[in-house]
Formats: C-alpha cells, structure tokens, sequence
DNA sequence: ACAGCCATGTAACTCGTTACATGATTAC
DNA sequence: GTAATCATGTAACGAGTTACATGGCTGT
C-alpha cells in the first residue's frame, strides 16, 4: 500500500480509535472528541470539534477508518479497520517522532519582563501555579481511571506510562515556577 | 489607542526588537530570524523567514515599528517605538498569559506503543535523549551568552531566567525519559 | 416547558509552512 | 570563480480555529 502522508493529528485520533475500541462498536465523533480532551490534550492538543469531524471524513475518505451510519443521526460510529491499523502501525516505525513544540506563553512573557512591572510577572506565576494545579488534579483523575489495567500487557500499560509523565512534567513546572519566584524575590 | 489584537508571534517578535534594542540601530529581518532561532524557539516556535517579513510588515502597518529602507536592500531595519513598547506593556498587562500548549510527540506515540514493537519504542526514548542532549548543549550555549549581564537589573536578567527554566525543563525531560525506559525494561 | 447535553456538520478565516525567485557580499 | 552567507520577498497551500446552523434526547 502506498504510505499515506496524513498530519500527525490524524493519526492521533486514529489511535485513539485504536486503543478505543475494546469492544467492536467503534465510537462516535462526539465520544472521541471527549476522549481526546481527556488525554490527548495533555501531550498534544485538543482538536475542535469540527476538526475532529473531518479528520474521521478524511480517515474514512483513505479508507482507514469504517463509518456505519445508522437509522437517526445519533448512531453514527467510526470503527478503525485493519488497514487503519497497519498504517498506524508503519507511521510508528518509518517516521521520525520529532522533538517536542513547547508553546509556553508564560516563559514567553517572562522573557520581556523588563517591559513590565515586576508585580505584574510575579502575578502571573502564580497564576500559572493555580492553574498548574487544576491540570495536574484533571491528569490526575484520568490517571486513576487507568489503575487495574495498568500494568505491562495490560490495556492501559502505554496510557499510564505517559499520564505519569505528565505527572512528573507537571511537578517539574511548578518547582521551575516556584524557584523562578524566589528569584525574583530575592534577586539572584 | 484602540487595542491592537496581534496573534502571540507577533508580539513575541516585537518584545525581541524590544530586548535588541541596546543600540538605536534597530534590527534586519534577517537578523531578528537568528535571534528568535537562538532564543524564542525553545518556549515559543522558530518562525519561517517569510513570517518574520510578514509580522515585520503589520507591525509596520499598525505603527509600533519603524522601517527604514536604505539605498540597497541590504540596510532595511526595523526599530520599535513608543507605540510599540506601549502595545507591549498593554497587552502583557490585560491578556491573560494561557496555558503552555505542549505538542510531544514522543509521548502521543508512546501512548499507542502497544500497537509497535517494543524495541521501536525503545529506540524513539533513546534518540529522544539524544535529541535532548543536542537541544540542551545549544541552550546552554546561548545561556553562557548572558553571563554577565544576568543579574538583576541587568538587561539579560529576564532571558536569563527563561533559559535556566529551559535548562531545567530538558533536565527534567531527560530524567522522565530514562525512568520510562527503566520501566519498559523492568516492567512497572 | 425548558435547560442542558448529545450530536453533526458547513463556511469563513488566520496562522504558519514550504517552495520558489532573486540578488548582493564575503571568504576561499 | 564559486560557494556560503546575508538579505528580501511572493505564491500556494494546509492545519486548525471560531462562528454559525440544526436538531434530537434527557432530566427536572
């Protein structure tokens, strides 16, 4: 088969699919929407609703994904299909992964702190730490949904690998924002 | 002034013209490319050339720089001026910074490893750390840049603070990859 | 009855990228 | 002289967003 060049978001939700389909129904667009805003989200981004009905059109279009439309609009569901599979299968090992894209807004901000005043960058890191925590609970909760499935051959064993690791990216943030402060307090 | 609204990039580039501005010269685009590749591409992105023209163009448009055009093309600079230090102060004032949007790679396919061979997966960890060494000895090159001009107060004590972040954010990475390996290997 | 969620899409638009085109200056 | 670097842009395109439109089902 020839390779099929799709965004990194494709296959993505692709894999989603994959990993979402313990049993044979397939998922819906909406239901996918939501797993990916519980999980994707933390490592790569929360597509659009919009985006992620024309990501399945497309994976349906290069017949990697069956869509069985039923009776009402309600029972559409999308299913990954062998060839979905192999193509996921070869995107893992032909392509490179690529080193993360890290858009940080308040590094980005701190870097031009001299333009602004020294209370209002102190305000923003513990903003961020607010909302630093709120994600980390949200990741949290995710991560415990995992626990019984967890371990290695287990269905969730990939899954809690890298909700952990988003654990640990979280916990690395706040002790980088939290000394970050001191600096800035005491000046050094 | 009506509130001008800029995507991030723009105002990103803009607090780099900013930042440059130690001489009255002002900076080339060319110039301004180099310096967001050494700085801006670790937290934010390294833009294309052709959008550091384009942004350089509307902010010029929208009066918070200043092109001067020379005799030949290669004298064109840009200078930021009171408007622009002004939209800057303003928008790092009201506009709440946002979370950091992480796009990583490594981790979306670590996720779906169960559909790959355990050793591809293996693999992608070790270049990964590679990739992380390379990133790191590039930052800490352009941090030993700052030395002696890093305290506070002094111009580079902002960009100081964003590369020990970035410093500590790969160490953190490195270490989050190495205990994933371990427990590939051990089965934990 | 009404609010809120489930559900599916279209249209317009912006950001940002790659490919292309051009040419001057500098170093070997 | 020729390769590398400095320098500036245009055109076409793709990814992803927001706004809009529609309507069924569920709980109170």
């Amino acid at each position: 088969m020839a390779r099929q060049d799709l965004p990194v978001t494709s296959y993505a939700l692709l894999g989603l699919l994959a990993l979402g389909g313990t049993d044979a129904a397939g998922l819906s667009g909406y239901e996918l929407k939501r797993r990916a805003d519980n999980t994707m989200r933390f490592y790569w981004t929360a597509p659009a609703m919009s985006q992620v009905y024309s990501e399945l059109a497309r994976l349906g279009d290069v017949g990697l994904v069956v869509t069985s439309t039923g009776t009402d609009r309600r029972s559409t569901t999308y299913t990954i299909n062998a060839a979905g599979r192999e193509a996921l299968r070869v995107w893992l090992e032909d392509q490179p992964a690529g080193f993360p894209v890290f858009k940080h807004p308040v590094a980005l901000r701190l870097m031009i702190g001299s333009l602004s005043e020294p209370g209002a960058i102190r305000a923003m890191l513990e903003d961020y730490l607010a909302e630093l925590a709120v994600q980390r609970a949200d990741l949290d909760a995710v991560r415990r949904t995992l626990v019984g499935a967890d371990g290695p051959g287990e269905v969730f064993y990939h899954p809690s690998l890298v909700a952990d690791w988003g654990l640990a990216h979280f916990a690395s943030e706040e002790r980088i924002t939290r000394r970050t402060l001191r600096r800035l307090a005491d000046g050094s």
